[in-house]
DNA sequence: AAAACATTTGAACAAACATTCAAGTATGCG
DNA sequence: CGCATACTTGAATGTTTGTTCAAATGTTTT
């Protein structure tokens, strides 16, 4: 009986199930979005409530510039909200999305190196 | 009364609820890992069982190199498992964690701009 | 033992990214 | 109005990252 270039399995049915760029491409600009430490930071800082950029800024140890260019990534990713008064700008988290996450990956990286 | 340089918040209560940079470290670089569409594609062609290297190049459209210099890192971050046979190396999900959290993310994606 | 196959590894290169610095906008205050 | 404050923006810079290509390792087959 003929085989295929493949011996082991049926490879144009798993092609079926990969996902497809455009998918992969938003997954990962997600996930992109989280993979700084500094955003993370940030994030953590507004699970505490609503502050402005000056204070965030303080609180995590960085320049209001850097801040607030990753403020418009977190942005972006509608991970934060804002709202003006006066010339303050106050930012808060969207949702809690992100915190459930918060708490599975830390199960996740505390888990013990067994194999 | 003395008021300090900040006039909305308690900053230094905020301060102790920001994450350490080592924990945020972390988070982030397991962001990292999933912050590329390939890894993705792999993770999902993965997802439908057992492959070896040389048929997940194929489904996912990559060189075997580019494949398994990416495999290296979803090692590092023990999302995936390994076993030889003979010449061939079979790798394939360690756990289904991840695909927890593409469910949540996809949720997250899949929501209009309302606001 | 040699040739073919499967995978890994390292160096090199281009693209993407985070911070800095300087300049820009906008609001409030004297 | 003019100056200070709060925030944003853009260009420049150094670093990180993913792929390619070539070579190395290891295994099976003849």
């Amino acid at each position: 009986m003929p085989v295929s270039t493949d011996e082991y399995t049926n490879l144009s049915e798993i092609r079926q199930h990969v996902l497809d760029i455009e998918k992969a491409q938003r997954m990962a600009e997600f996930f992109a979005t989280l993979s700084d430490p500094n955003r993370w930071r940030i994030l953590s800082a507004l699970a505490t409530g609503e502050l402005r950029v000056r204070d965030l800024a303080d609180v995590v140890d960085m320049s209001e510039s850097a801040v607030s260019h990753q403020l418009r990534i977190l942005r972006t990713m509608r991970l934060v909200k804002y709202r003006k008064d006066g010339r303050n700008v106050f930012y808060g988290l969207k949702d809690d999305h992100i915190f459930n996450l918060y708490r599975d990956i830390s199960e996740h990286l505390d888990e013990s190196d067994d194999d």
